[in-house]
DNA sequence: GAGTGGTCTAGACCACTCT
DNA sequence: GAGTGGTCTAGACCACTCA
């Protein structure tokens, strides 16, 4: 995983999978032809996933034009080796990122490149930022074990008597603070979490480490006023409008592993949603726009 | 279309399809046997759109429990007399709206009992404030034609020349303004729009009408300062934070149909985001929470 | 009417989980 | 080791679009 070609101008593409593949490549001829012509590099995963690597790069490259058309799903088939579900599997995928239309008797029809970023980043404002190439930071504030309340017992099932981590944390862009995140785990999560230092940049990434698995996320975006602690510790007018974003995790049996209340200072974020028939995808993005 | 049970209390279900199907059913004993048991009614479709609906109603039915597993792909198929791969594109569907877990090597696991709105409620705030029980209203504060900006081309996709339709329109919920929308048509659109009536609840129904298709949009949200109009419009003091929210739909072949900036009172309506590893869907919430 | 994507089938093998 | 979902194949028919 992670297969890159030197080059200047690189950019980045986060596939869409369990596994998040992040590929980095560069703008001009993209050595597409080595996986597919030559001699398969190794890349291993799924082969539609690589199918739609491949071709999400052929795209990007502008190798069928902007609102061009695809091949059809037959000859995709015979040039790559596969079988049209095999083919159909990967046009899911770039379907599900907005890359291209889909509808009943046309070829394909390119959007654009969308960039969707990966479920982890939705999850981990550390991968985020660095993936938008902006240095993060984190400061933990404030941090405690207490018995969880009736709602908290009603989000993360959790029976009466359990007790809860709480999680004040600050987080920077580049020394500018930009979010004020206020967590709750369940105890189980909340141990490992207990023992990082306070400016441990990625507690998702600490949890990923420890084998706990994010496998689903609930995400309510809507504005609040900035109360005293927000304005103090955010910098900023008490009241002012902030973007807030609600986050719920479980794993992939549906535990629930954290629940957290995010508020952006406005102008620093906004949420990119890509909606279609049949499914959609949500992006955090820098700044306004 | 719009298959409906008498019977009290009853929920509103909104099913993920283009031609979005409207469910109504009630809580209690699920007429499930009627489509399955028996001669399998109309309700013409898909099979695994079908299947799909037929199990998600079982599910909100607590058939299986929440957090209950699920019957395995397998004998899903043999018990309703179709293909694996077909029980699997039902199931892919739940999967998209959070109903349920996906996991190699296990059960899948209910989690829960996922409202998602349909692709039409995101474009349509009239469809969506009747799925809420409110009463939507609008009032269109301005309209007229002119030549499109810069920005208008890029977006919209227009040659340098054409004309665009930019219209003002007040949102209500139950005679209370809740949203300001500016909205930008392509002149062929714009055409259509022009002709009706100030308080027309629903453009976007009038042009599904008309023959125009919406099959994908984007949609980025964050927050906003009220301007002067802003405030006018929807009674409140000038600079509070809005929720903003800018469309941009297209049609099946990728061509743009609008271009809109909502605003919307603070504490009115949120947004809600289920995301997974493969797939993500976006809905709109009354309220806060 | 030819071409295309949507749907469906019947099988196969594998990676993974759980007991 | 048995069971399960993930992946893949090779075919089939249909609904729809477009020239």
């Amino acid at each position: 995983m992670g297969e890159r070609t030197a080059g200047a101008l690189s950019a980045l593409n986060l596939c869409f999978s369990e596994d998040f593949e992040v590929t980095l490549y560069r703008g001009g001829m993209v050595d597409k032809a080595l996986e597919w012509g030559g001699g398969s590099v190794e890349t291993e995963g799924a082969q539609y996933r690589k199918l739609a690597a491949n071709m999400r790069r052929e795209i990007e490259a502008g190798e069928f034009g902007n609102n061009g058309r695809l091949p059809s799903e037959e000859s995709l088939a015979e040039q790559y080796g596969v079988s049209r579900g095999t083919v159909r599997n990967a046009l899911a995928l770039l379907r599900a990122n907005g890359l291209v239309t889909s509808r009943r008797g046309t070829r394909r029809v390119v959007l654009g490149t969308a960039r969707t970023q990966s479920f982890q980043e939705l999850l981990s404002f550390t991968a985020w930022a660095r993936a938008q190439g902006e240095e993060p930071g984190a400061r933990t504030m404030h941090s405690r074990v207490r018995p969880a309340t009736v709602a908290e017992r009603e989000v993360l099932q959790l029976a009466a008597g359990d007790e809860v981590t709480e999680v004040l944390r600050l987080r920077l862009l580049g020394r500018v603070p930009v979010m004020l995140e206020r967590t709750v785990y369940p105890s189980r999560i909340g141990a490992v979490i207990e023992r990082l230092a306070a400016d441990n940049l990625s507690h998702t990434e600490v949890l990923d480490a420890s084998g706990v698995v994010f496998a689903d996320s609930e995400h309510t975006i809507d504005v609040v006023a900035a109360n005293q602690t927000d304005a103090q510790m955010l910098g900023c007018v008490e009241g002012v409008g902030l973007l807030r974003e609600i986050r719920r995790a479980t794993d992939p049996a549906g535990v629930p592993l954290l629940w957290s209340e995010d508020r952006f200072l406005p102008g620093t974020v906004s949420f990119a949603v890509h909606n279609s028939a049949s499914v959609s995808s949500l992006a955090r993005r820098r700044g306004i726009r």
